[in-house]
RNA sequence: UCCCCGGUAGCUCAAUCGGCAGAGCGGGUGGCUGUUAACCACUAGGUUGGCGGUUCAAGUCCGUCCCGGGGAGCCA
């Protein structure tokens, strides 16, 4: 019967004729007997197997090296050795795919990152980027079991999407139109002659879509790709990655933030608590710090702090910024690290900005200046959080719209929600990938994502 | 897209002022009866990212392009 190595090292006693299935690791041959070291990406360990001379396959161990994948027959006992409680007896080796030495990259000691994204197919085999999957896996479980806990409904958004503008940045075009044809006769495309008969983009939300459902069901969630087609080069961005978009009914800024501290929070416990082993990887060889800053995110209520008060406190510091800091303008990154690595050196929850500088969507405040957003900003990750109390007054949604020289019509059904029974609402949209940055302390969202999407790479 | 740094063996890196291109690891071969990043001996391995230029001579200097990293902008 085969056994995962995660249940054979957890074993509680010796087994007879179990059969482990896995690649190789490592070998360390001797005359006469050869020790192997399989995982089968159940777990972090390895589980290690002695084959002695004689035993059926033993002919072809020369034949067994690091990557080979393996099946091996035998008796789980006690190790003899140090190291490790469990080893298997092989009675029986069989090689289901080799691996030639000479060209496979991935050897026996550490390997860079920037190395390691260049064969993106082989280093989910590596340690770090199989606990970085078992971690992504486990923390996604963990969304949907944190808002399923809560009564959260799980909706679908689309992918694709007509809506032209959301505020959020440049989109991909989706066409079925044959782009060659129409280079070659030098015409301008139609895009009425498209597909859905007007021009279609890869959503860079759900939100919009998720309020027409919150407005009904309550409480929703999204948790799906997203696409921006930015040209954006920087460790934190990617142009496709996973959001996770929570929308309340009846719901203000406070709660907004509140959902977004507490989630957060839970999210890191849960990472702790079922991936103990990965979790413990990154602390001793990925972020020293790890631990210590992961409590001290779990262990300090997150600051709130108004726009306005950030700007004066940036005002008032000694510190010298190379951009200027005034009401209005928005926070640049240097603002926003200063602030949440060393004013408050703990996240910081900003709110309140300036109607100029957020999206028409977000509800304009009594002071007829600020809007109800609000984004979280942790130390080393920096945004993590972005949202904002909607706008669910008919008359102040449509003004801000033309404001912003946008095209009521276009927004007829994200209108009408205000026109039909409309609530408070609120909601926010937290990047998947550096929730994964800030639990296991990567510092590239190109490794937190095993197949990142970047300008100029689309390899794998 | 802009600014800065880098590209030398499969990997990680060294090479003084412009003067014979090296090491560790990995690989191969042989040895070793309980190894743990096994160990010991021997050994192969290079268009110094591409193209062009300066020079008696270029890994090294100049130009340009490509790729990677960091910072910025955009944002989650």
């Amino acid at each position: 019967m085969r056994i995962k190595v995660k249940e054979a090292l957890n074993s509680e006693q010796s087994q007879e004729n179990i059969l482990v299935k896995g690649w190789v690791r490592t070998k360390r041959q001797s005359k006469g007997f050869c020790f192997l070291e399989i995982n089968d990406g159940s777990c972090l360990k390895n589980l290690q197997a002695i084959v002695d001379e004689g035993m059926p396959g033993y002919e072809e161990i020369d034949q067994v090296a690091t990557g080979a994948s393996v099946c091996i027959a035998g008796n789980l006992v006690p190790s003899p050795g140090k190291g490790q409680a469990w080893e298997v007896k092989a009675s029986r080796i069989e090689i289901i795919g080799k691996a030639d030495p000479e060209t496979y990259p991935l050897q026996k000691k550490r390997h860079s990152d920037e190395f390691l994204r260049t064969i993106a197919h082989l280093r989910p085999r590596t340690n770090k980027y199989g606990a970085m999957n078992r971690i992504r896996s486990e923390m996604s479980y963990g969304v949907h079991k944190y808002f399923h806990d809560k009564g959260f409904n799980y909706i679908h958004t689309p992918i694709i999407t007509g809506s032209d503008c959301e505020g959020a940045g440049e989109m991909f075009v989706v066409t079925a139109l044959d782009l060659d044809k129409t280079a070659t006769q030098g015409k301008k495309v139609n895009f009425e002659q498209d597909f859905f008969g007007k021009q279609a983009h890869l959503t860079v939300s759900g939100q919009l879509n998720a309020e027409n459902l919150a407005c009904a069901l309550g409480d929703v969630y999204t948790f799906g790709p997203t696409f921006r087609a930015e040209n954006s080069n920087t460790p934190k961005h990617v142009a496709e990655f996973w959001m996770i978009e929570p929308e309340m009914a009846f719901a203000d800024l406070s709660d907004n933030m509140g959902l977004a501290e507490d989630m957060v929070k839970k999210m890191i416990l849960h990472a702790r608590k079922n991936c103990p082993d990965d979790m413990e990887l990154f602390a001793k060889f990925v972020d020293k710090s790890l631990e210590s800053r992961l409590d001290n995110i779990l262990n300090n209520a997150f600051v709130r702090l108004p726009y306005t008060d950030a700007v004066e406190i940036l005002e008032k510091s000694k510190q010298k910024f190379d951009f200027p800091v005034k009401y209005g303008l928005d926070l640049q990154t240097e603002h926003e690290r200063y602030l949440c690595e060393k004013e408050f050196k703990k996240p910081v929850i900003i709110y309140d900005y300036p109607k100029e500088i957020k999206p028409f969507y977000m509800r304009l405040n009594d002071d007829n200046k600020t809007v109800a957003a609000m984004d979280l900003l942790v130390p080393g990750v920096g945004e993590l959080v972005g949202g904002s109390q909607r706008e669910e007054r008919l008359d102040v949604l449509e003004s801000r719209i033309d404001d912003t020289g946008l095209n009521k019509e276009d927004y007829w059904w994200y209108i009408d929600l205000r026109r039909f029974g409309t609530v408070p609402h609120s909601g926010f949209g937290l990047g998947f990938e550096r929730l994964l940055m800030l639990t296991t302390g990567v510092t590239n969202i190109r490794d937190v994502i095993m197949f990142p999407r970047t300008p100029n790479s689309l390899e794998f």
